[in-house]
DNA sequence: ATTAAATTGTGTCATTTTAACACAGACATG
DNA sequence: CATGTCTGTGTTAAAATGACACAATTTAAT
């Protein structure tokens, strides 16, 4: 298969930053690894590109893996490739975020993977150059937010638009204004009324919104500015 | 040096999307292959990652070698990985942008390397994935520069304000008004009036700006909104 | 039953930003 | 010194933004 007389051929490995939200805290699906290297400690989900595999394949197959879920949003980040980044072996990473519904996934896939939800904020010391990558991808995720409507993959179905807000202060750790974020929103027109309301809640429900999929499709690369630049 | 079990081991190769700009089109760096494979037709630059280099001095080895220059402005775009996209060989290639001052690099590395400048509009037909990775390329151009001033990587040292708006215009194809425009850049006090006027042309002469590099460094993530959402 | 506390939905208003457009000054050419 | 072309700046109405206030709904406590 060597037709390149060129000599350097490397592992190439996927890791995968997969955000979730509880409607509190943003929260990372990370791995307590019972295998080596580095068993014990904690990592992201990870593997390697396989020979007769498209590398957008191989994502979805980690993915599916990790999730029991098919068609989750995701977004290359970028390579890493320092050569001692895997002191195993040299293997180059391409890392990527995704964007699931916390309470969608596959259970027992993550058991089987051994994996965790933790909270954000008080994540453990993830192997190799892992913590670089949650760091970048926190940045990436802020950015694309601030501008596109990739929130709603963090949420149910139906969602609030307070519950919505929350997810918003979440993803910058700061306070929103509710009456200004409450206007931007519904401006942009992709929030469909179902009618419902919430039905918990001890004071006045709010109203349950869905997503209206064809317009967020149709206009998912406009710009929105859901987060003005003196925020971020 | 093999110590997963894993076996699947690949090349992987840099390609670099390397634009300027002569004052009214965009332009790109494009070889003619003089090399197997594809001898005689046009390809992007490219490499291959090295055993002991690191992924980012490889980008700044290609570039280099291309151009001459060092501290070249350069943008990761994403990782190509379909298993058939090299027919001689599985090959990922890590693929990024650069943006040059068409003036300023070594005309001697480029002929060293068989490279031309091309317009974007009229460039040939490329190999492999290469014309899908232009495409990819200029969408993330236009996206990054509406928001952040990379525009001036491309200008010369001093530049006026009509010439900032015709690359601008290059880059989304479709005119700006100019007053408009020249609102918008002014107020960012990113441009440094430097007391001289062009010295070329037939009619008023404009007044040559510098970038105020400090301020661009330490703002360059901040939002400009350069170009409005309509535009693009 | 009434009230209090918390939360939701909507509205106001001054300020800023934008988009569309007009005019005057500078410069080479003849 | 008039003409054509390009540059710099100004104007104005409309839209968006940021900082607020107020009324309605709901549960729990009195």
């Amino acid at each position: 298969m060597k037709k390149y007389p060129h000599s350097t051929r490397i592992l190439v490995a996927l890791d995968c930053i997969v955000f979730g939200f509880d409607g509190e805290q943003l929260k990372l699906l990370l791995i307590k690894r019972n295998f080596e290297p580095e068993m014990g400690k904690w990592s992201l989900m990870g593997g390697f590109l396989e020979s007769n595999e498209d590398l957008e394949v191989a994502t979805n197959r980690i993915l599916y893996d990790l999730t029991g879920l098919k068609d989750i949003y995701f977004e290359e980040i970028k390579s890493f490739g320092k050569v001692d980044r895997d002191p195993v072996e040299r293997t180059l990473s391409v890392c990527f975020f995704a964007l699931i519904n916390i309470h969608a996934h596959d259970q027992d896939s993550a058991r089987a993977q051994n994996a965790y939800w933790i909270d954000l904020k008080s994540r453990p010391d993830l192997i190799f150059d892992h913590n670089e990558m949650v760091n970048i991808a926190l940045e990436r995720l802020r950015y694309k937010a601030a501008l596109h409507p990739i929130g709603f993959e963090l949420l149910p179905e139906q969602f609030t638009i307070p519950q919505l807000q929350k997810l918003y202060e979440a993803i910058y750790d700061s306070p929103l204004d509710r009456r200004n974020f409450s206007r931007k929103i519904l401006s942009t027109h992709l929030l469909i009324d179902t009618g419902e309301k919430n039905q918990y809640g001890t004071t006045k429900k709010a109203i349950l919104y869905k997503l209206d999929k064809e317009k967020y499709q149709r206009q998912f690369n406009a710009f929105h500015y859901f987060i003005s630049d003196s925020m971020r």
